[in-house]
DNA sequence: GATGAATGAGGATTCATTCAT
DNA sequence: CATGAATGAATCCTCATTCAT
């Protein structure tokens, strides 16, 4: 690999200066954009930074993306809007039990966002949506509601089939909604969410919420309460 | 040069000269900050703005804060000090059932913390951890480990009294962690957590999850399955 | 003069560094920006350049003027708006023949805008008014239709007068514009307008066509022809 | 290197090889640039659009001009060329009054000039002749200078006549020649020129003016003036 | 000769920080 | 102590120009 090097600390880009690789660029500028979005969030980010780090110079950028917030929405689409698509479709072959779809959805949105650079993008969204409200409106559109709709439908065969108790979904979606957003920060934030010195095993993580999840859900075998008496009955 | 001795100082009453004391400035200057990082978040928080809240010069803010960034410091310092203490002694005194102390900690929570200005400085801390990480460790100190130590300590209790079923306390916590912070996020970037033009009301937000943790951690009343048949059979 | 320098090479503003002058500043950056507007045009006139002529930093400039298209606006009322009101007050007391009037009107004119850099404006605006809407309506409205109603009322009193024949005024007032117009032009353009090694006089020019335009628009004394016959007649 | 003699050529047709020839492509290359340097001004006009509406590549242009300042220089000067004969020859042979050659003129000059193209590169050089001096001083010779010429002539003769009084010809003919260029101008930069939401129809704008010009410039029937005598007499 | 990907100097604007008064 | 005028580094984006293919 005689070319191409990716200089991260020098804003210079280096190597010929006419390297003609339109096919590649889109892709080595996303890829460079996503890191240092996600380190550094999204105004602390700067454009000829990302270009830098694609190894191209700013100019070159804005060839390719008109300006730093559709850079940033092809990034959002790239990491988590296209994937989305897919994990769909996932859903729609799937026949087993609601609970192991429940399951399935929470462990692979572990393992399509969740654990990747993708979900830095989450954490920087709610940071800074405030002073971007296209940004925010954006990743509504293409993340927050299409998820919440994929949950629900989810929520709703599980009731249809009897396996869940009838919930308020407006509300209930929260209970995956919330575990799920929360580890995601906690991996970007994790002083401010974890107990210090201690790493969540995402997967026991999971295991863990999901279990209360379904069982907080299924239909009440008895009446909703044993805590009828207290502790010192 | 301990007092002025000028004698046209005698024109002026010696006593009130200024109308604001001035030891009340660090503090106003923090309010006013504490309102506007909030409310902005620290990159689009300009000092000027939180000199003109406070009624004084952008001069004078220097003159007490070095720099914009030990501002913010400080202001998190102060605001976060001693929040639980008081709460903590709440249930030191409590009587009733797990499940009353639970409910009661996540209303009161909310009460105390979710619906007031403290819940904007979570969320600051959040989004400006990555940036500070002393912040994100004085606030790991005093707010998440009490706070995670609180639920600890009532989740044990019901496991003790036997109302909740034995649990990974090391992860179970999340499930009543977890929809409390994202509580706070969706008050602070509601475009980004909620289907746009939805808006959670706190109180039956809480009932539901509650209701499902509660259902979710009690003694499993027959076997922790209601899933062993598909959606179809 | 010890102090201030007017550096015209240098971008760098020279003297003390805070020189405290509030009062000053505005009148001084109007200055500048008037001589390099009118000297290179909108667009090729830089802020900084224009800070610089006045002494002072790029940062200053935007302390007294929000933007570019604001200090040019600025420029354009204190050298032409500002002295069209007491141009048309003084039209309010004028006691004299119409005729009189055209004549003041003319001749004052030029005193107060053609003669000076500010007719330079005039043309920048005919140049880039394309480009730049906004100032083109500012023109528009802050110049062109006073100037135009205050020809107007002039023409509509000779005619009330019998001084003046009856006209189409809404064709009539560029008898009086488009040489006024284009006398400016000739001085910002010289080797467009005036055929090569000769200069206008201004008092003839004005001479020679108001001349022309007030007996063409006398009420005619007999035919309006007297062209009934070709030259060889 | 004059001919290319690989063996794999011969599988292509060695006539017309490209479409267009390669000789008309400055003659493209410079009418796409007139119209989009007369729409936009020279400072708005970019390079690679100028390209594209000429059906080449930004690279292509660089290989016929070698900077956008001297393919402006050749718009014009391939523009101006010669405008002037044609219609200069005209006056040869005209027979009628003088009056009616001034109408004519105006009127033809109108057809030929204020209407096409052409009157674009007359506002667009009066706009730019300050950044190129050349290209004054190169229309300054072929169009200023002629037209001038021109209209003096005709005001001689109309002199000769007996049609028209005595005049300075120097200046008398900006009576005719300032409208005219004013027409030009209002028709590029309408906002700048009219009063809003007004438009000039031709051929009555040149009636008023011409009317206005010959009876401003008859012999005196009477005294000069009529205006002995105020409005209030 | 053509192409069009790549470059980078240049310009408007913001804002934390300084310091003369 | 307090002020607020002044500074200038920093940042997004444009576009004439270059040059490998």
């Amino acid at each position: 690999m005689p070319h191409r090097h990716f200089p991260s600390d020098s804003l210079t880009p280096s190597g010929a200066r006419h390297e003609r690789r339109k096919e590649a660029r889109p892709g080595e500028l996303l890829d460079a954009a996503l890191d240092l979005f996600v380190e550094k969030g999204y105004a602390a980010t700067r454009v000829e930074e990302v270009a830098a780090r694609a190894g191209v110079s700013k100019g070159t950028l804005f060839l390719y993306f008109p300006s730093k917030e559709e850079l940033f929405k092809a990034v959002v689409r790239q990491s988590i809007s296209g994937r989305l698509v897919e994990w769909n479709s996932d859903f729609e072959a799937f026949s087993g039990t609601t609970c192991d779809m429940l399951d399935f959805c929470m462990n692979s949105w572990w393992e399509r966002v969740g654990a990747t650079k993708a979900s830095g993008l989450t954490k920087l969204i709610m940071s800074e949506a405030g002073n971007f409200p296209e940004i925010a409106a954006f990743y509504q559109q293409e993340v927050v509601q299409p998820g919440h709709a994929l949950i629900r439908r989810i929520f709703q065969r599980g009731i249809d089939s009897g396996e869940f108790r009838h919930m308020d979904l407006d509300y209930a979606v929260y209970s995956v909604v919330a575990p799920m957003v929360y580890m995601i920060l906690s991996q970007h934030s994790a002083g401010v969410c974890m107990p210090k010195d201690m790493l969540l095993d995402p997967k026991k993580y999971i295991a863990s919420q999901l279990r209360i999840i379904l069982d907080g859900i299924r239909p009440s075998p008895s009446t909703p309460v044993n805590c009828a008496t207290g502790p010192d009955s």
